[in-house]
DNA sequence: GCGGACTGCTTACCT
DNA sequence: ACAGGTAAGCAGTCCGCG
């Protein structure tokens, strides 16, 4: 490799000298050798935290990553037990000996016997177990059998389930063998488990749970990296499968202070000026190469020198671009520390987080984080946790100077490290909590959505209690179909109620909401899918309001219990804990992140149960749990009405209730207790509630003085920035407002407003930008078969002037006069602008909250297109 | 040949 | 691939109309 002279390549002088010698140190330092020898773990290490497990095909076992918190390395654990893969099946091991295909088969090792509880017959089975040398194998001989159980789960996962390992806890090896270090429960935690849990098998669960939330996380030694690929073109995403062009740049951020970006030296880079001072401020070291193969080498040993390697689409764009390269540049498959695996890019020795999978995930949205992010872009997801946001280009990355390219990729990176750190590393935290409630690995969390969270937890807990798992296709054939009609055309059953509105405006109005309805309903009727609709006859009169289901008294349901005593735990310890201003400000935090984990947990353990793809599919179970929602909420306004409380909206779980007087509220939660063992809240509390006709669609102001508001016009992410401007503008107005006298004074504000933003609309004094609708494509454009949308339409028009559109990208268009009635921000003109529709547009925006203060839209256009008709 | 009534599709929201 | 319910806008179709 050529040593590139750094001193000409950066402006000025001063300080440059020690940047350089730093440089060489961190290249001949010992410690940073890339090593691809694997390190086993050695005898009684200190204890080290399980990350993950999977299958090494060439030693034909389970590979476990444990993780050492105190030299922040990475161990691997083979297995020692002589674990095997297995799937069971009901004919007895004398006929299975006579299947030839089976027992002839190169990988089959024995047949055994064992017993299994079969859950939804209630009933002892006997069933073989057969053994195989290798994964692959049961997936072949699971066919040569009649019917096969636990066939398709993955062997990590057995591994796991057998060895009643928890991902994310502390282990040590003692004499070659694997051993759990035990967490010590507090007398005090002991003391409220007492008290809170009153049943034994859920004061049993709970106390082998506590340890899964006591146990410090570690701090996680961890590298962000980002990479930039030489474009020739605008608009062209260089493609990571083939890997044509050379990487110009990769940044590092790591947790340790690490900040590095490797510079690929082109021709282009040398004859332009070094713009360098950015990257002088956040200190950070500049490495340049003028050879592409020595710069991938670099790369690989910082990536094999961190234990967790963070990226942002790793899977499907850095990682696999720097694959594929090496491969292209003629490295060797022992040389590159990473390897392809389905669907995703693993780092060899380390783990590899990709955050894009991880915040992609619903329930982490929508749960995890109230929502506060809406696109699943860095830019975006930073700006909702961060100060900073990605640096803004004019140019492509392959026309900047040497300088601008570092700042623009060492950003990247930083703000991919960032968003792991953020609120004292509460991503780190929830990954870690998640591991350990649903028993997987690392790099399987933060990829799969929270059906595989929650199978995962219910399969590791059948195989501890010697239960069989269950083929999809029982379940459906011994608890039947659903017996309610959905409101919405397709859908498989009924939800909740939802009451209508009556237009005005409410002033004193408290907000009464049963506390984690669903989850709390799945305990105290004891649903789960072995006890809906069970085997007992007694058990039949046991009927599930709505329904002719019915649900059993024999025996517990197991995600009854589960799902109860997660919510329990919540809801008694760690929701307290988390707000109990007599413990610290970091143990408050820690346990707020606890209940948060938790929650995304029980608030999905209804919904997959609805879910066709979740393998414990049962749609009598999830349509009981509506339905005894429905039932819920409709007796509990029956008795508020009785109580002489005003009910005036309602939505699943919530009662909106005018001027209550507290003694009644109070009869009515304790009501609540006694008749449905519910707790019924205080969630919200307004001066006052604005409501139009429409469900699920209004706004109020909170007795703190912020502005709530669901589900209006105004504050979609797709509306027009003009409109949402004003929209604002108008919230502002309402904050101001506290009786009606003041309401009277405040229409009259709102009024200009809405003729303001006409006018402006008419005098064409609003940018491209801000009249563009911004709309997602949930799918690929060549899958809107059934008919093209607007944005479709200018994403087409897009696509046409060679810009690459594909699912999940936003699409920002205006409305234009003429049959194409739409075309892409890019293309549009201010003069083509359909005056006519945005006017259509500014009136539905805010006719939802006019009609509320019984204003006519179209008075308010008169008034102002009358005065354009006399000037 | 055209416009209104209607259904269906799509997106973004609420719980 | 957790669920169903609602609002809004547009695409496409059907039907009536001498």
């Amino acid at each position: 490799m050529r040593q590139v002279k750094l001193d000409t390549f950066f402006k000025g002088d001063s300080g440059k000298a020690e940047e350089h010698k730093k440089i060489s140190e961190a290249r001949e330092s010992p410690s940073h050798v890339f090593k691809s020898v694997e390190e086993e773990c050695p005898d009684n290490t200190s204890p080290c935290y399980l990350l993950s497990v999977t299958y090494n095909g060439k030693k034909k076992k389970a590979l476990l990553k444990l993780y050492d918190p105190k030299n922040h390395k990475i161990y691997l654990w083979y297995d020692k037990y002589g674990h095997k893969p297995y799937f069971l099946t009901d004919i007895p091991p004398d006929k299975i000996k006579q299947i030839e295909k089976l027992v002839s088969h190169p990988s089959f090792e024995r047949v055994e016997h064992i017993v299994k509880y079969d859950i939804i017959r209630d009933e002892k089975r006997v069933m073989s177990k057969i053994v195989m040398k290798d994964p692959q194998a049961v997936a072949t001989a699971r066919n040569y059998v009649p019917k096969a159980w636990e066939a398709k789960i993955k062997y990590h996962d057995n591994y796991i389930y057998d060895l009643g390992l928890i991902p994310g806890m502390l282990y040590k090896i003692e004499r070659g063998l694997l051993k759990p270090v035990p967490t010590e429960i507090s007398a005090e935690a002991r003391e409220l488990i007492r008290k809170s849990f009153k049943n034994d098998d859920e004061r049993e669960l709970a106390e082998k749970w506590i340890p899964l939330f006591e146990t410090p996380p570690p701090k996680y030694r961890r590298v962000a990296l980002d990479i930039e690929v030489y474009t020739p073109v605008r608009n062209r995403i260089p493609d990571p499968e083939k890997a044509r062009e050379p990487i110009i740049s990769i940044a590092f951020a790591g947790s340790d202070g690490f900040k590095k970006v490797l510079i690929l030296l082109t021709e282009d880079l040398m004859a332009r000026e070094l713009g360098y001072s950015t990257i002088e401020e956040e200190n950070v070291i500049l490495e340049i190469f003028d050879s592409e193969k020595e710069l991938l080498r670099e790369c690989f040993r910082i990536i094999s020198d961190y234990p967790v390697i963070v990226t942002f689409n790793g899977d499907n764009f850095d990682l696999k671009y720097l694959y594929n390269r090496a491969k292209r540049l003629g490295f060797r498959e022992s040389d590159i520390p990473l390897n392809r695996a389905a669907g995703w890019m693993r780092v060899n020795r380390g783990i590899h987080i990709d955050l894009y999978k991880f915040f992609e995930n619903k329930a982490i949205q929508v749960y995890a984080f109230a929502g506060k992010y809406k696109e699943f872009t860095l830019d975006a997801i930073a700006s909702a946790f961060l100060k900073y946001h990605k640096i803004r280009l004019t140019a492509l990355v392959s026309e900047l100077s040497i300088g601008e390219l570092a700042a623009y990729n060492f950003r990247d990176s930083k703000i991919t490290l960032a968003l792991t750190m953020f609120d004292n590393d509460l991503v780190m935290r929830l990954i870690t909590l998640i591991m350990r409630i649903s028993r997987m690995g690392m790099e399987d969390v933060v990829r799969r959505r929270v059906s595989a969270w929650i199978k995962n937890l219910f399969y590791w807990e059948h195989r501890r209690r010697g239960y069989l798992i269950p083929l999809a296709e029982e379940i459906i054939e011994l608890k039947g179909d659903t017996v309610t009609e959905a409101v919405i055309k397709g859908k498989k059953y009924a939800g909740a109620i939802v009451l209508e509105p009556k237009p005005g405006i409410y002033f004193n109005v408290v907000v009464l909401d049963f506390a984690s309805l669903y989850p709390s309903i799945i305990k105290t009727w004891n649903l789960s899918y072995e006890t809906v609709n069970c085997s007992h006859e007694e058990c039949m009169s046991n009927k599930i309001p709505e329904t002719n289901h019915w649900v059993c008294t024999k025996r517990k349901g197991l995600t009854s219990l589960i799902t109860g005593m997660l919510r329990d735990l919540r809801v008694l310890i760690y929701k307290r804990k988390a707000k109990d201003k007599k413990l610290p400000e970091e143990e408050r935090a820690w346990y707020d992140v606890v209940q948060r984990a938790i929650k995304v947990y029980i608030n999905a353990s209804y919904g997959v149960f609805g879910s066709t793809s979740f393998p414990l599919y049962c749609p009598p179970a999830a349509e009981s749990v509506t339905a005894i929602g429905r039932h819920t909420i409709k007796t509990a306004i029956k008795k508020a009405t009785e109580l002489g409380l005003n009910v005036i909206y309602g939505d699943t779980d919530s009662l909106f209730i005018e001027k209550p007087e507290s003694e009644k509220i109070e009869l009515l939660e304790k009501w609540v207790r006694e008749e449905f063992g519910l707790d019924l809240e205080v969630d919200k509390e307004y001066v006052y509630v604005a409501f139009s006709s429409r469900k699920k669609n209004y706004l109020g102001l909170l007795i703190d003085g912020r502005v709530d508001v669901k589900g209006l016009v105004g504050k979609k992410r797709n509306t027009p920035e003009f409109l949402k401007n004003a929209f604002n503008e108008v919230l502002e107005e309402l904050k101001n407002v506290h009786d009606i006298r003041e309401f009277n004074r405040m229409k009259e504000n709102i009024k200009k407003i809405i003729q303001e933003v006409y006018t402006k609309l008419k005098n064409r004094e609003y940018t491209l930008e801000e009249l563009a609708f911004r709309v997602g494509l949930t799918k690929e454009l060549a899958e809107y078969t059934k008919n093209t949308p607007q944005h479709v339409k200018a994403a087409l028009l897009l696509r046409r002037e060679g810009i690459k559109i594909g699912k999940g990208d936003i699409i920002s268009y205006v409305k234009v006069k003429g049959s194409t009635a739409v075309k892409p921000v890019q293309l549009a003109k201010l003069n083509e602008i359909d005056f006519e529709k945005y006017v259509s547009h500014i009136k539905t925006t805010f006719e939802q909250i006019l009609d509320a203060l019984d204003i006519d839209f179209d008075e308010i256009l008169g008034s102002i297109r009358l005065e354009a008709f006399f000037s």
